[in-house]
DNA sequence: GCTGGGAGAGGCTTA
DNA sequence: TAAGCCTTTCCCAGC
């Protein structure tokens, strides 16, 4: 394809906001928050609606490069034989170059720039929430008092109240829990205990636990469950329970 | 486009593990990790040599529905005029349906797996780098010993040693350091002193720090350097630095 | 607008 | 494979 008639293409198509998708041969030079360089090859090209532009390789999700919310100039130099497409942003300033040799391809598509119409479920959040409406599964007596409690240095997940009356602290992920969500859980816990000044637990749900972050819960004296969601539709169900390990105030 | 056609044109590219673009009316159901459904719309989807796929709307960078490794079957129900392209992985299991009513474009292009060609410059391992050819700008005496130093629960940016022979732990950020970045290093530090048995310095360098994150350096009797740097070809230059407060061991 | 934190994070490296 | 961690993380919700 002539660069003459693709630039024709892609500017017509960039400024009715289409999708705009290009393949060719080109390199492309980054600078902003970082810099790269990327050498000649064939590449796809993505620029959408709302300004996002993605430069692609035949490998992997995620794009060699890309922009959010960037905003173009085309220029083409027939002395070069180089379609040059310049992406722009400020805050932070970025730039990226794509010096097009060659362009194999040129779509432009009128597709809606929508709201984001997908719905997904089984997020942490509907974890939670699932969670407020009764913790009696885990232990009789325990029972939710707050969801997303703010610290000043983060938020407690579910602040509970055992039937001795003790604060519980929970903290809750949904996958894989790391030796961060168990750091996170100390730090809550004891920030609890020492703003109330009364004995405080410490319980983590999860899927799983990592076994070094088990090791530390375990030092801590803190508490996991294993927790067996089914990802359903409208809500994550609770299947079953599992605890790991003894309380600390149990005998 | 025919779907019939479409799903010729499909097959061979995935068979030969083209880059593949899809425009087209469709809706989606993924199932894995999560799920999520999306209900009809114009979208691109684009399934790589690799295996990876994504769905994508006309906005945002990243896309609505995605897999890497995927597995494809094709299937085209005439008598509901759809065609049906399913995704799959396993571990973990992983599905996604993409049901197209219809189709607008289809293009397959035999572009190169390579491998990944990519410079990047700015990077946290370069500034470390950097910070390896010594560190006598941030204070006399202090010499870098050891770089990505693994322990069990992570790895030390760089260990180093001051001028009093006291081992000092260095975690590196490239930009603004968090809460993370200070447990980070307060736990390398832990470690340290208690394998070492003597007086262990634990010092954070980063463009910036967040201010809770500071509060807790300052509590643990950790340092903080702020450090400006450019990001340059082909390595990250150190411009300047900053010392945020006293040393624990400072009069 | 900036800030904080989750994500179906992705992707890389090393044990 | 699991663990740990960096990322031009992206993205959203809250302030």
């Amino acid at each position: 394809m002539e660069l003459a008639e693709a630039k024709q293409v892609i500017e017509r198509a960039l400024h009715e906001k289409k999708m705009l998708l290009i393949v060719g041969a080109c390199k492309a030079e980054y600078w902003g928050r970082a810099a790269s360089k990327l050498p000649q090859g064939k590449r796809l090209l993505v620029c959408k609606g709302d300004g996002s532009f993605a430069l692609h390789q035949n490998k992997l999700l995620r794009p060699t490069n890309y922009m959010m919310n960037a905003t173009y100039s085309l220029n083409h130099d027939p002395s070069k034989s180089e379609l040059v497409l310049e992406a722009r942003k400020t805050n932070p300033k970025e730039t990226i170059k794509v010096y097009f040799e060659s362009i194999e391809h040129v779509y432009a598509s009128d597709m809606d720039l929508g709201k984001s119409d997908l719905r997904l479920f089984g997020t942490e959040k509907e974890l939670s929430d699932q969670l407020m409406q009764g913790l009696d599964f885990i232990e009789p007596g325990l029972r939710p008092v707050k969801q997303e409690n703010p610290l000043r240095t983060g938020m407690i997940d579910i602040l509970a109240e055992d039937a001795q009356g003790r604060l519980v602290v929970i903290e809750v992920k949904r996958r894989l829990a790391d030796y961060d969500a168990v750091t996170q859980l100390r730090r809550y816990m004891e920030v609890v205990k020492k703003l109330k000044g009364k004995e405080t637990r410490g319980i983590l749900i999860a899927p799983e636990i990592r076994s070094t972050a088990k090791d530390l819960l375990e030092r801590e004296g803190l508490e996991f469950y294993k927790i067996d969601f089914e990802i359903g539709n409208p809500r994550a169900k609770i299947k079953g329970l599992e605890k790991k390990q003894k309380t600390l105030f149990e005998s």
